[in-house]
DNA sequence: CATGAATGAGGATTCATTCAT
DNA sequence: AATGAATGAATCCTCATTCAT
């Protein structure tokens, strides 16, 4: 009862990376003593365990194990499985809205744009599938957690703007059929990337077809393209 | 769907079971058939529990509660955790497919009978939010679970049938384009319609939109057909 | 299932043989699915362990270990530690209150009638130390827990009666005192008593005097006797 | 109470020590005298975190968060939590003790002396609310901690020839029943003061009386007074 | 003197499953 | 067929204390 809880979040630096650089060319350490180290590989090794195992499947002792730390740390820096599990939420967020803002789809004519965000967000999909996975976590809990979040929208806003603005040059140039939301296109992108990625395992089942295969994932990015462009055709 | 299950344990004359009950009943239970009806009810029950909470998250106690039976019971007719999710699953299959089966698309138009996948798909997702939670799990374990049951592919390839014809009467009377893969537009039509429905909690957050209303949800319904008729013009 | 655990905790077996063995041989059969049974085993090993540790101080291993019960037992008897620690509480004020149910006061004489609960109350107190724990640790709490009780209230109205009538009779014979309050009566009474058991141990301590001596034991409670006589003397 | 402590480390002359601070402290911490300034800061902190709490209940982080100093210092003023306990331990006795001193009884009449006695210990009871949490917590003990303490008695010895000096001089000119036992006297002021104080809060829920309200706490006190008189009668 | 990271040994609680009736 | 008691192995979390800087 006499939580006298002290939370404390790492103030993390500018320096990481290059630390980061630092600390795994210096031939594996153990690198006591490093606030930030150890505070990054919780949130690594969280995010993969939240991700393959969901929240509740997730143990903290797995958590532990393969940050190669003590238990105890992570509750020292992030006060618990939830919290933890809400900083995931929010870091899987940022980095994939971060790699987004690196497209600068505005210079670039309206299909290019489009064929780039639609083959970005494959790629990124592919290359992540913790994101994934967090996403299917958190929305089989109804966004419990992500809700708490409060930057959480002024996040997305850039996003649906930079949409927006492709879709309004694209029907102004004759190239896009006009009208189109583009939370509507997002949206339409995600799913048909996500789907593919996250529910391959029944549908390798159900249709005896291994869509884990080069070959299949390769079509299907093909496939995305096809559909958005098909659907956007005026 | 759990009318639909075909292993039953313990398949003895039901009357037999109705007359034992007889006398003890008099007083005030009205229990008719218990065994069925409390596998019945156990089953429902667990599709619930598994569906919202997942593997890991569904509770034995919690199933037994829902379904208003001793806990014993469920060990009794299941034999556990496990082989009651995997009845759960294969019933959960077993339902979609017989409904869709039920759809009889052979004897329309190709767009008739397409737009009746379509619409079909979309409502039963609606219609069955277990159906979505229970293949979200599944496949967060990576169809472990799916892979033990034989009879699974066999369930699906009617479907693939029915679409492959939809298509090619489609593309014979011009309507659809030609060689278009069965097993990715029905991927299509699901993965629009699983992604909004799974994820709507995180992307009503991240938009500030809440998807959960009718509108944006028939909103939604008219969007797939517009994607999947897009992709399929000639 | 994703339980592939590593943590493994040490299987501690010889304590749980030897405890085996020391049910098993002591002719005392284990007595297995006996709910009251178990049920009263908790309640009075949690009694003693929480008036001995007080609250926080005891451990719900500690008490299904003297209970000689599975720990689990604890949680499906009473919910946790917090409902076990409520009903010791509750139970221990119906158990001295039900004790002086039985004095029956009203049929003595006044002086009589009092020297009885005096005594009463020095000797409940003596052998039930448990008591005077609990409500030191109930006290350390503010009565947090206590407050919960709805009944607790309507336990301690007769008791109050019955000291109203007896200084009342009393009063009245010339016997006592007038205006006597009859819960500051009581609290004397139980300072008294209780100070110089709960406290005895500092006291022993910086007098140098073993108060847990039985000549000092029987000297307070004639001490007590004295003073609330010398208190009431008209 | 722990600016009472007679023990004190390091007592060098405050003034130099402000001038040496001065030069310091230009910058920005107000350093002064910082050993004796935090370990006062810490038994001060420790004090109030043992008596709300007991020894068991308290926590060495909480102690270093209300004395605002790193937990380390913690260690290394006292060595540990049992000896910082002890350190407090005799610190709340050597201040009641202390207080009690300056009370100088022998040059007033006996009775005047007396009230003053009962009047003085109610009152600390009231101002000094750690210190019966202190005693109620080494009590729980059975004063393990206090017995390490030597001079632990030596502190008490002029408190008894205080009480037995009045009495004596009570008996003496009549105004006081003879053959008293001083620690009896003691004993029992100590018990009405602190049985009221420290179990008012089971008290009031038992009885649906607030004896924490002013009219009720400044009657006890008038009642002790009573009852001590009463008993003291000749 | 001071700081905050690190740790191992618990501590309460929960869970799927089996046992006795 | 049905029930509820019983259990051991986790699972999240806490604590006093030590270590490196």
């Amino acid at each position: 009862m006499p939580e006298a809880r002290t939370v404390k979040r790492r103030t993390k630096s500018e320096d990481s990376a290059k630390a980061d650089q630092a600390s795994t060319s210096s031939s594996e350490r153990p690198r006591l003593r490093d606030a930030e180290r150890t505070s990054k590989a919780i949130l690594a090794a969280a995010t993969k365990e939240f991700a393959e195992r969901g929240y509740g499947g997730a143990r903290v002792d797995a958590i532990a194990e393969r940050a190669k730390i003590n238990k105890r740390m992570l509750y020292h820096y992030f006060g618990g499985k939830d919290a933890l599990y809400v900083a995931v939420l929010e870091g899987s967020y940022i980095a994939i809205r971060s790699a987004e803002a690196r497209l600068d789809l505005s210079h670039r004519s309206p299909a290019d744009g489009m064929r780039e965000l639609v083959v970005f967000t494959w790629q990124y999909f592919l290359d992540h599938p913790e994101f994934l996975g967090i996403l299917s976590t958190e929305n089989m809990h109804k966004a419990r957690f992500l809700k708490r979040s409060a930057r959480i929208f002024e996040l997305h806003s850039p996003l649906v703007s930079e949409i927006s603005g492709l879709l309004d040059r694209g029907a102004a140039a004759g190239d896009f059929r006009p009208d189109c939301d583009p939370v509507k296109i997002y949206m339409s992108i995600a799913a048909l990337g996500s789907f593919f990625l996250t529910n391959r395992w029944t549908l390798s089942t159900i249709f005896r077809r291994n869509l884990s295969d080069k070959a299949e994932i390769d079509a299907w990015g093909e496939h995305i393209v096809d559909v958005i462009f098909a659907y956007l055709r005026p």
